[in-house]
DNA sequence: ACCCCAAAAATAATCGATTAGCGTTCCGGC
DNA sequence: GCCGGAACGCTAATCGATTATTTTTGGGGT
């Protein structure tokens, strides 16, 4: 009983050497991107059974890794009430927006301050990268939010502290999820795209920390503004939906539904 | 299939809904507890079989509770490499330390700033409480932590961030653990606990956050420092032992092993 | 009609047996 | 003696059956 890797759609950022060789990391991984990258709704009803049927693999595999993107917080439990998608809320992204702020300046800062020949080498190549990404329009999905998550998490990593790169991580992901839960995300790419420039520019070549993170703040703050305004108005959109507050049996999205084996 | 409460150890700062009704989720946070309060030294290798010997409980029960703690970070694994207690390390407890005060002065800020009566009262509360148990001699072992933990906590709690908060209480729990490997903590308790007055009076009383942090960064570097004097004094003492890769086996400390049922 | 309780159905949790993978040892070739 | 690889033992991973718990359903009773 083999995985194939190339069935397990790529995972930015992940676990360092985390490579995935046993069934259950590969369930938690799909898992884990499915609801990251918006292809499991939020407050989801996630059954253990039905998850099994699904990778075909056994409960416990799928307990378990249910179990752990529940500690992470990704899913919600508690004993006996099985597992859900974490829900979203507005309140919920404007708080995470503001906690990335005050900590990627503060990293940002730092790295500004200590960050040598090789962290400005890595921070232009990431940011190349994303610029050939972005004229590329053919750079599918989740490829495009990779070199995006690289450039920013290249630029903080001369901060030299581990635990607050883990948080900002951690932050990071979860702010993802509300920008590709959003279909209208590649509608502000436009303006996003000429900041990063700024900010590769002030934060490497001008070494300016405090314009640095001015620019990073408000890219930050921009972005989200830009995706509560699309949730709102297509919030506005469908009026005539009461507030059912049960949903319909929802389906794994098509990635995370595909079959895991090779047997 | 009871479990009897009483014979679970209380653990502080849990989950806040989190009651444990499954066995899952008692050798969870017994585990949790055993290795946060220093009961498992760092480095051991928790073999499934083993624990779930200890707690009488399957396999699979034990698993998950595993996997729970090694996403928490608290247990590091690789797949089909088995469990090991997380390692700690100077570096590790002075980027803790040091990341905590950048994000407990913020917070500090924020909730002095944003503070109202009730942010007061439950202050006050908590600082009246930890004087009260620091002054009772007999407060026993994890009663003492909760205490100070809940002070802490209840300090920053009016700033309104739910990220910060928990990013908060990951980091202070984690350095509660350095704490609490350090037997000669009590020695500096005495300096401490004028700290705490202090900045009790700066943020509540005089509401002055240059000052209430200030006293809030010197206390939290102060504690480091006496941490990592003490286990440098503990290294010197040792000097024979040489730096041997593999510990010999080590059990569950008291607390961790006692029977999970009441069979 | 509404509410409360009991039985039934659904599904979460637990279990121990089974299978697979890693690490080590032991053997033979160099 | 030293190296490489097959065989073994230990433990991690997986499985599906079993048990416990919650949720739903279906009747009374008010």
């Amino acid at each position: 009983m083999k995985i194939d890797p190339t069935e397990l759609p790529q995972l930015p950022m992940q676990t360092v050497g985390g490579s995935t060789k046993s069934l259950t990391s590969a369930v938690y991984h799909i898992l884990r991107g499915s609801i990251l990258y918006g292809h499991l709704e939020p407050e989801t009803k996630l059954t253990v059974s039905h998850v099994a049927t699904q990778f075909r693999v056994s409960l416990s595999a799928v307990r378990e890794a249910l179990a752990r993107l529940a500690t992470e917080g990704l899913l919600v439990t508690a004993d006996h009430r099985g597992f859900r998608v974490a829900a979203v809320s507005k309140e919920d992204l404007l708080d995470l927006t503001q906690t990335r702020i005050d900590l990627e300046t503060l990293a940002l800062r730092r790295a500004i301050e200590k960050g040598d020949k090789s962290w400005e080498d890595r921070v232009r190549e990431a940011f190349e990268a994303l610029q050939s990404a972005e004229r590329t329009a053919r750079s599918l999905g989740q490829r495009r939010y990779m070199v995006h998550a690289e450039f920013h998490m290249a630029l903080v990593e001369a901060c030299g502290s581990p635990w607050l790169l883990r948080t900002l991580t951690m932050l990071f992901e979860r702010a993802e999820r509300y920008r590709l839960l959003s279909v209208t995300y590649s509608k502000i790419r436009g303006e996003v795209e000429h900041e990063h420039e700024e900010l590769y520019k002030a934060a490497v070549l001008e070494r300016d920390a405090d314009k640095a993170c001015e620019i990073l703040a408000k890219h930050t703050r921009l972005t989200t503004e830009a995706l509560l305004e699309a949730s709102e108005r297509r919030a506005a959109g469908r009026t005539a939906k009461p507030p059912s507050v049960r949903k319909p049996p929802q389906r794994l999205a098509k990635t995370a539904a595909r079959s895991l084996r090779t047997r």
